[in-house]
DNA sequence: GCCGATAATGAAAATGGTTTTCATTATCAA
DNA sequence: TTGATAATGAAAACCATTTTCATTATCGGC
């Protein structure tokens, strides 16, 4: 189980190095989208992103972040989270291909291994004649967080 | 294992009762769309299915085929299919929550039983203290048939 | 079988998220 | 410092979906 909060002090020059050295220019804009997206602990959408960067650099434009997120999904430091009503998000990637966990409530994300996924995928596979290439896996439910304070406070939720 | 193909003809009129039992009217549109998604074994969007109805009722609107979808979907007959680059789509339902295999050639789509998911939200849920209350699972690959031409044929390839 | 309340329809307009275009600006290697 | 050009922001274009609205079709009651 890996917190996504892990370094994440460390991400934002990290994120700048793997930029620069795919070629990419350090500019202020990207820097005010990979400050957002470094820091949060839960997946953003594009406007999102656009209203938090524009505190600390206004003159951001939103076409900037889409651009942004582009080079960063293929540079592989974020991915994707698709949400049930068909929106999607995006949050920094740990390593490599990992699952999600999202809590409804705070909109947190926590990434776990997915390892225990393999004898599935291979029985699947074997019945079915099928090629598994890639696969999809996210949970979504309540953290431990606002479990805890769900059980002291009895109300407490946000829209489904 | 479960192939969605099973008793496809009947579907058609289980749904029209099922609307009908609900409350709902039987119109031409309604008959329309869900002839084609009753019969189709790939998932199709909005569009894909407008095309198609209008081939056997050219007065159809797009906007019915939203709508229907609306009423298919929350009466659990289709579930929504969703894909990497973000768009959605429908595909009949079996029954209660199932999990799908998506081959990227043919676009053919299976279900599977994720029976064996348990122990890993199970373990998962232990480790993070996550409630998890809904899960989300989806295999992209090659189906049996589209590997066989495959060799035999040793190109044929859908664009990504 | 007809009637009438109203559910459902299709066309057009509105909406909202994302992408394209383009003239201007900023980055960075030489 | 300079110059090629990558990157920018604003506006327009796009495209899928939703809303609005006047018209039409369905189906229970007569």
């Amino acid at each position: 189980m890996v917190n996504v909060s892990t370094s994440r002090e460390k991400r934002t020059l990290n994120w700048m190095d793997c930029l620069r050295s795919s070629g990419y220019r350090l500019t202020e804009a990207r820097q005010a989208v990979i400050d957002v997206l470094a820091k949060s602990d839960r997946a953003l959408n594009a406007t999102e992103i656009f209203d938090f960067a524009r505190e600390g650099y206004p003159s951001l434009g939103l076409v900037s972040v889409y651009r942004t997120l582009e080079k960063l999904e293929e540079l592989n430091l974020i991915q994707k989270v698709h949400h049930p009503d068909g929106c999607q998000s995006y949050i920094a990637g740990f390593t490599g291909h990992q699952h999600l966990m999202i809590c409804r409530v705070c909109e947190q994300a926590e990434f776990f291994e997915g390892d225990d996924l393999t004898p599935l995928i291979e029985h699947v596979s074997r019945e079915s004649g099928f090629t598994i290439q890639e696969h999809w896996l996210q949970f979504f439910g309540i953290c431990s967080e606002c479990n805890n304070s769900a059980t002291s406070n009895n109300l407490r939720k946000k829209s489904s």
